[in-house]
DNA sequence: CTTTGGATCGTCT
DNA sequence: GACGATCCAAAGG
């Protein structure tokens, strides 16, 4: 029995965690760890999306060269730019040619504080460097050279760890932030009372516990 | 505290 | 030519 924050051993999520709907991945995504260029940081706010079955999918209407990654293969990284000037990072599920991804909305700083606050110089309080997808993104250092990335296989530069704190056993909930459309489906999931939360209250927030 | 508007450009129509 | 799976500063209560 290890105390808590005590360091537990941490092992890569197998492939055949991420080959199964994007409904089932994201919450169990929360509380895991993600890796990059040093920096490590716990995943605790996602967004589920369904290409040809959600209108507020990127890969709704068919494969681009901008989505290609959401239908390759699972366990992959996506990582789109948006609003002239961010970068979001997405976890691909389902097998290839279906698209379904996780889109990562919020991570703990976990390692690495001292470059997530240069990288999102301006910033004071540690709690607002990484609560918003694109947030995280500039704090991590993922940028559209990380797209595709494979997160299973050894040697990845992008890596989701579980180091053995279990996902939320009733996370909170509430529909997607920034859609148009399907903005009602409760596909958005984070840990209840997490303080790196990007919109803790919205409306028809389900508290979880 | 909440609301509003500007930034800025790749992507698809 | 229009519009983002956003963020931030400034203005308003």
């Amino acid at each position: 029995m290890s105390a808590p924050g005590v360091s537990r051993r941490r092992r890569v999520l197998a492939r055949r965690f991420y080959d199964r709907g994007a409904l089932e991945v994201a919450p169990q995504l929360l509380n895991k760890l993600l890796v990059h260029g040093g920096r490590v940081g716990r995943i605790v706010e996602v967004e589920a999306y369904r290409g040809s079955e959600d209108p507020a999918s990127h890969a709704y209407r068919g494969p681009t060269a901008r989505n290609a990654t959401m239908f390759g293969p699972p366990g992959h990284l996506y990582v789109y730019f948006t609003y002239g000037m961010h970068f979001c990072a997405n976890v691909v599920c389902m097998p290839e040619g279906i698209a379904e991804a996780v889109l990562l909305r919020a991570l703990a700083p976990v390692t690495g504080l001292e470059a997530m606050r240069a990288a999102r110089s301006g910033i004071d309080k540690d709690t607002e460097l990484m609560s918003g997808p694109a947030k995280l993104c500039q704090a991590m250092g993922i940028t559209r050279a990380e797209d595709g990335v494979d997160l299973v296989t050894a040697g990845s530069t992008v890596a989701v760890f579980d180091d053995g704190v279990a996902s939320p056993t009733l996370p909170a909930s509430s529909g997607r932030i920034g859609i148009r459309h399907a903005s009602d489906l409760p596909w958005r999931w984070w840990v209840p009372g997490d303080p790196n939360v990007s919109r803790p209250r919205v409306p028809g927030a389900r508290p979880g516990r």
